[in-house]
DNA sequence: GCCTGTTGCAACCTTTACTGTTACGACTGC
DNA sequence: GCAGTCGTAACAGTAAAGGTTGCAACAGGC
């Protein structure tokens, strides 16, 4: 489907930034982050761009500058993530409009419409069901 | 996310060909369906070769040639198709590999995997309950 | 045996999105 | 003023989808 890791580095630097907090620092650079998820410092930035306009997270600039949690892991949701960072639909439509004088051309993309987004209705309620805090215990508990 | 029209398009020449053979005709041609979708032959038959692989169509050649059903519309689900043109998972992992001396470049990754599956398991699940003789019938039943 | 229409398939181009990288101004605490 | 970090623009690299052309293979009709 030609999928994207967008959600998967947006949660990474998320629970990196939850568990840095609460180890007692004040804020994450992107740098760290970046480390960690063995990628690109202005790749992270972009993202977390994206989720401060969520209201998701917070910078800070100048010296000591970094990013903190804007609200509790337990309190935000990957759905949120996922609203913040992917904007289009999972199925797409034709690229070009079919034939609206055959029948099939015609109805054809209300019908699909339709399905698809009874699925993404779907996958929204099952990203709602997983916060960042899941995430991060789910993260602590793997086994080394 | 970069979503493809793959799926779509598929279900459109299902449909268009099942609409046609019920009309009484033996084969459809990727002409004829590339028309009705506003699109090239090519790419249809690029398509509907990975659905005869999948053996929901069928295929002759020479004079007369064109494509046919090879099972009952309402014997073939979305998930089928799904199966036969969508070949990767909806959400990627990191490209290069996060840091494994980090706890949460660490354990990410089968956290993140194991959400991921679930998702996509209910995902096919919708995908299982729409037949494609329901599209044609959602389809036939758009108002013009 | 040739002609014709269609599939099968390879090759290539264009477009688009994501990702990575460099660069540099803006900001702020010291 | 200095240093460290964000904010953002600009551009290159990569990958996938989709579009296009070309042509061999096939099979039925004449």
């Amino acid at each position: 489907m030609s999928a994207n890791s967008r959600l998967t580095i947006a949660a990474h630097a998320l629970a990196w930034i939850g568990l840095y907090q609460r180890q007692g620092h004040e804020v994450a650079t992107s740098e760290q982050i970046a480390t960690s998820a063995n990628t690109n410092p202005v790749v992270i930035r972009r993202l977390l761009g994206e989720l401060r306009r969520a209201g998701l997270v917070e910078s800070r600039r100048g010296v000591g500058a970094g990013w903190s949690l804007a609200r509790e892991l337990e309190s935000m949701t990957l759905l949120d993530v996922y609203e913040a960072v992917e904007p289009g639909p999972l199925f797409a439509m034709h690229r070009a409009t079919p034939d609206p004088e055959c029948v099939v051309g015609h109805g054809i993309q209300p019908a699909m419409q339709s399905i698809y987004e009874g699925i993404e209705e779907t996958v929204r309620h099952e990203l709602a069901r997983v916060t960042l805090a899941n995430v991060l215990q789910d993260v602590l508990a793997t086994p080394r």
